[in-house]
DNA sequence: GCAATAGTGTCTATGAGACAGTATCCC
DNA sequence: GGGATACTGTCTCATAGACACTATTGC
């Protein structure tokens, strides 16, 4: 076996797919590629991303937390290591290997930075297993692997929480999960399933309305809850 | 920010988790590291791994592939990626990133390379989160994610399946799903379970034995099942 | 018949889903 | 009161788990 230091070296990257409900829909953040000369996919939309700085970033997830830091200022989202991708032909300037994670995040708290750039991050609707916009490198793949392991985790999980702002209501949540899944859920089955997860807590203040007033709730937890069953409209388990 | 060429590209590597059911325990395949000089953690135990090599491996999953491969023989066993792992500390030759699979194989199929080399891979059974040898690098961090990701998953997969031989018996699937969860699982409902999901088929065989034959069966699929619900003892839900 | 394992039936508790009903706010 | 949303109760159905029962083999 050839010794590490005469071994070629991949390229190795960290790119990010940040979700956020945005207009009551889930949106993911795209920056612009350059349109320099000698830049891939110039002009093309992609994820976040760039390279490790071997310096900078003490690990994988701080990468991936300073870029999602650098697009959206945001410190603490919901940030999960994806899966990795890599192969010599996924990037014309050679072999390279992306380590891909995905943030939820409230988008309340996103100030993006349009100084000017031609690379300003934008929001843009998910539509399918992906966006309208063409984007460059093996993005769609990519984006479509975290919208399915996204959507998959839904069903069972207490993500679409990390959408919302600190406080909520029980509808604000439920609204979360059916912008996420793409579908109505009955309500007094989602709010028996949230309660006995005992993920979410009173806060005892109340949202002020011109309805009813809704109790606000609060997470208890940061880390995602699982539910022992996934959502299934009747008879769809067979 | 700085051109590619000019990083510093970190070392890119893909350890592999190879589990089996050997004895009647699940093990996990360990090669020795090197006693040379300049070679880290020196009599160490460690996942199967190594450089990937840019010229040979098309993509991550085709170099697990192939280290698999080469320490094994099989040729096609269940594969998946388990996450990476990147700072300039786990490995004392600088920055690397790892990217780790999991893969599940039917130990008959293995054939073990025990051609003189310090290095010969040998099962090693599993003990709580690890194994009982000291293992080099931070293989204890890595192995201790496969472990919980796959105990995790067999709560409401169809993984230890790929721990059989071609064709198998109802009570030889129970028995994997028993070993690998370390705890005894009933019966009738198991069964019900089973073939529910529709995911293995009878072979009209039967085995024989001393006692009442059993109906043989095997795979439908070659893909994980998901079940609906995960295995849990009467009110372990809460 | 006996031992041993394969495979089935029956009962019960749980909880999801469907949906209707009640509660509480502003006007 | 009326409209709107928050929240609860009731019914039914599917199915997991517990466990006992029957079936089929070799001896």
């Amino acid at each position: 076996m050839k010794m590490p230091q005469t071994m070629e070296r991949p390229l190795a990257t960290v790119d990010v797919a940040i979700f956020a409900i945005v207009d009551n829909a889930l949106q993911v953040l795209l920056v612009r590629r350059p349109d320099c000369a000698g830049e891939p996919f110039p002009g093309c939309w992609a994820l976040p991303g760039g390279y490790i700085d071997v310096h900078k970033d003490a690990s994988l997830e701080a990468c991936a937390m300073r870029k999602l830091r650098e697009k959206t200022g945001v410190r603490s989202p919901y940030l999960e290591q994806l899966g990795s991708w890599g192969s010599a032909k996924r990037d014309p300037r050679g072999y390279t290997i992306t380590c891909v994670y995905f943030a939820l995040l409230n988008a309340e708290l996103v100030t993006l930075d349009h100084s000017g750039k031609v690379e300003a991050p934008t929001w843009q609707p998910v539509d399918g297993d992906g966006v309208r916009e063409r984007l460059g490198f093996d993005h769609a793949t990519l984006l479509a692997a975290a919208l399915q392991r996204l959507r998959n985790k839904v069903e069972y999980t207490s993500l679409p929480a990390f959408l919302l702002p600190e406080s909520f209501t029980l509808s604000d949540l439920q609204s979360a999960y059916e912008t996420v899944l793409n579908r109505a859920v009955d309500k007094s089955a989602f709010r028996t399933r949230m309660l006995a997860a005992d993920f979410i807590e009173p806060t005892g203040e109340q949202r002020a309305s011109v309805t009813r007033p809704a109790l606000l709730y609060r997470l208890k937890v940061r880390t995602p809850v699982l539910f022992p069953r996934t959502f299934s409209p009747r008879g769809e388990t067979g």
